[in-house]
DNA sequence: GCTAAAAGCTAATGCTATTAGCCTTAGCTG
DNA sequence: CAGCTAAGGCTAATAGCATTAGCTTTTAGC
């Protein structure tokens, strides 16, 4: 029996691909093993268990919406920041809809947990939007929890077909955007 | 054996509260016919299913969560609904966070599904509030959609100890109403 | 009182996660 | 180059959970 080469990395990767492909609460044991060309029990080499999975998913997926937002924002400030952000943070969002779904109701166990410094990283994407407006300082903090706030609640409702939302709703993402805009400049 | 008396509802109102206790992803049906006094199979007479149970739940969620709204909003306007109806649709999210976490991801299947009707309530909630701004006819449905997705994306990131978010989550979220509140008159 | 539907129950099935224990490969060491 | 060791795989077994089948008993209407 030729050895399948895998490594904790490969194992979370493939289990974040066929998150966004059936959803994280299709994700089996069974399936990612098949996938990856092993039997199940094997897969507990590499990983601990399904929460431990789950768990890393998130992880990977914080850190690639981290590393989109800071990636869009580079080389704009003020408006057109914040409109890059919000537009790579939905798009993460809507392609990949399983794995970022891992990361509702994951809580960090510490601020050493690969979860809780990948979340970080995309706050700080979050907060180089912010640097763009002059926004003194006490209310940084509360005007970092609205975008994130925003984003998240537009994003996971869109993804999760919520509310008969039929065609505009790009405009409507557009819309908020402005509005945030308006909001932030006027502090 | 005497008989249990249960009926749909009282199945339903008894998992949206394990729910609440225990996480909606650990509600169990051995743990719900248990709660209600009945054996496991027993509860199929009254529940599809699990994928049933959690609709249900959700709908119930999404009722109740619009009589919250909708009956915080009566007898103000303006600023003060906007905030009555802030107030009150994170203040049943955290009291309630199994029960809402069951709408998460649950597509309403048409028009005349309750998940849709009750979610439709919701919105004449969010709708009532900003009938006391005088916003003119386009931008309505693009200001409810992100009223909805700011308490959505606050109450739920709150709701899962979402970052570190220590101490002052109360005050970021009243400036969150004081900033639009703000936006919304400008419109 | 009789009947039929509704509401329970026990028993059985099947799927999923997980653990235990064994075997083989791959890489390093003498 | 032989051999040792750890890592990565496998089969088999266990346990929990959802669900179905089929039987029994209550209850409500006639």
């Amino acid at each position: 029996m030729p050895r399948a080469g895998l490594d904790t990395a490969a194992v979370v990767a493939a289990g974040a691909a066929i998150a966004d492909e059936v959803g994280i609460a299709n994700l089996t044991m069974g399936l990612l093993a098949e996938r990856v060309g092993v039997r199940t029990p094997s897969l507990y080499k590499h990983v601990a268990g399904q929460e431990d999975l789950v768990r890393r998913i998130a992880a990977l997926a914080l850190s690639e919406a981290g590393d989109a937002v800071g990636g869009a924002v580079q080389g704009y400030a003020g408006r057109d920041a914040l409109a890059a952000a919000a537009r790579a943070f939905r798009a993460f969002v809507l392609d990949h809809p399983g794995r970022y779904a891992a990361t509702i109701g994951v809580e960090p166990s510490g601020p050493d947990d690969p979860v809780a410094t990948a979340g970080g990283r995309l706050l700080d994407g979050f907060t180089a939007v912010l640097r763009g407006y002059a926004i003194k300082e006490p209310d940084v903090d509360h005007a970092l929890r609205m975008l994130r706030s925003l984003c998240h609640g537009f994003a996971t409702l869109q993804s999760a077909n919520g509310f008969q939302w039929s065609a505009e709703v790009d405009e409507s993402f557009e819309w908020l955007i402005a509005f945030t805009d308006r909001g932030l400049r006027a502090l």
